[in-house]
DNA sequence: ACCGCAAGATACGGATCTGTATCTGAATTC
DNA sequence: GAATTCAGATACAGATCCGTATCTTGCGGT
C-alpha cells in the first residue's frame, strides 16, 4: 500500500475531520443556526452528499464537534497543570496561553458561548459541557491550594469557581471594549486576587 | 373618544410590544436566528403582516429589542444605585435584584447572550451594547470607592471591571451547575472580594 | 352617517434548506 | 484484472422561510 496515497479509511477520517473544523469556523462566524449543512460542506471543500454520508444531522457534528473540544480543554488543562507545578511563577504558564489564544480571540471565545448556548437548550449534551467545566475548575482548586495554603479567606473550590467564572466574564467585556482592556486583563485580574487573598484579610 | 376602547396610535404600540415581547422569549428560547418571523408573529397572537407593517426586518426588532433592554438596565442601574445609597449594607439592594431575577434567570441570562452574540457579529450594533456594559460598570465603579476609599489594593476602575465581569461568569456556571451553585453565588463573591480588598493586601 | 385611511390578515412567488435516493469513480478483495 | 464495495457527487421532493402585493375590517375625521 502507497503511503502517498490514502487508504479508504484514512480519507474518510480526513474529510470527517474537515468538516468538523469548517463547522467550527462558520459556527464562530455565522452561529449553529446561522449556518447550513451546505455551508459547511463547501467550506470544508465537499459536497452535502459527503456530509450526510459521515453525520446523521447538524446536531450529530454539533455533539462530536463539542466531544472533540472537551478533549483538547482536557488536555490542555492537564498541560497548564504540569507547567505550573514545574515553574516559579503560578500564572507564567496561563499567561502564554493567554497570550497565544488572543489572536484567534475572536472566533474562540464566539464559539464557546455558541456551543454554551447550544448545550444550554440541548439537555442530552448539557452534562458533557458541565463536566468540562468541573474539570477546568478542579484544576484551579488545585493551584489555588498550593498557593493559598490554609490561609485563605473561603473553601478553595469557591475561590476557584470565582477565578474560573471570572475568565469568561472578562473575555466578554475584552471582545466588547477590544481597545480599553488589555490582554492579559485574565492573568492580571487572577494575580491581583491571589495577592488580595494571600494576607489575611 | 371612549378610554377603554383603543384608539389606532395605541393598538398599534401595543402591537409593537407584543410582538418585541414575543421575540425575546422565543429568542431566549431558541436563539435569534433559530426563530422565524412568523413564529414571533404567531406567539405575539398576529399574523406576519403585523409584523412586517411594524417592523422592516428580524434584524430591524432585533435592534429595536436591544434599546428597550438597555433602556430598563439604564434605570435598573440607577435604582439600585440609589437604594445602594441609602441602606446602611450596599450589597443588600443587589441581593434582593438577584432574588427577583432567579426565577427566571435561565430565560434571561439565555437572552443575554444571544443578544451579546449577535451584537459581536454587528458592528453596527455592537456599541449600543458595549455603552450599556460601561454604564453598569461606572456605577460599580462609583459603590466600589465609596466603600474601599483610598486603600483599595487597585485602580476601582478595573476592581469594578472585575466585579461586573464575574457576574457573567458565575451566572454561566450557575446555569451549567444549578444544584451545586447557589443563587446568591454572585453576592456572596462581590462580597467576598469587597472585604479582602479591604484591609490592605 | 359616511368616507378615507391605516392596521392587520391573506395570498403568492421566489429562494433556501433538509434529507433521501441514485449515480460515479476509486479502493479493496479475490 | 475483474468484481465488489464504499466515499463522495448529483438529482430530486418536501418543507420552511422571506418579502411583497393585495384584500378586509374597523378607527377617525367631517
Amino acid at each position: 500500500m502507497p503511503p502517498n496515497r490514502l487508504s479508504r479509511q484514512e480519507s474518510r477520517a480526513r474529510t470527517r475531520q474537515r468538516l468538523l473544523d469548517a463547522a467550527g469556523e462558520l459556527f464562530a462566524e455565522r452561529g449553529v443556526n446561522g449556518t447550513s449543512v451546505e455551508q459547511i460542506a463547501e467550506h470544508a471543500g465537499y459536497s452535502r452528499g459527503a456530509f450526510y454520508g459521515n453525520f446523521t444531522d447538524k446536531q450529530a457534528l454539533v455533539a462530536e464537534l463539542l466531544k472533540h473540544r472537551t478533549l483538547r480543554e482536557r488536555e490542555e488543562v492537564a498541560a497548564l497543570q504540569r507547567d505550573a507545578t514545574d515553574e516559579q511563577d503560578v500564572l507564567e504558564p496561563l499567561r502564554a496561553w493567554h497570550r497565544d489564544r488572543a489572536e484567534h480571540l475572536t472566533g474562540w471565545l464566539t464559539l464557546r458561548l455558541e456551543l454554551l448556548l447550544y448545550a444550554l437548550r440541548n439537555p442530552e449534551i448539557r452534562p458533557e459541557v458541565a463536566e468540562r467545566e468541573t474539570i477546568a475548575r478542579e484544576a484551579i482548586a488545585g493551584g489555588v491550594r498550593h498557593e493559598l495554603g490554609d490561609d485563605a479567606p473561603a473553601d478553595a473550590d469557591f475561590l476557584a469557581l470565582i477565578l474560573h467564572a471570572l475568565e469568561d466574564g472578562l473575555l466578554i467585556q475584552r471582545l466588547l471594549h477590544p481597545d480599553r482592556i488589555s490582554d492579559e486583563v485574565v492573568v492580571d485580574a487572577a494575580e491581583l486576587l491571589l495577592r488580595s487573598w494571600k494576607r489575611p484579610g
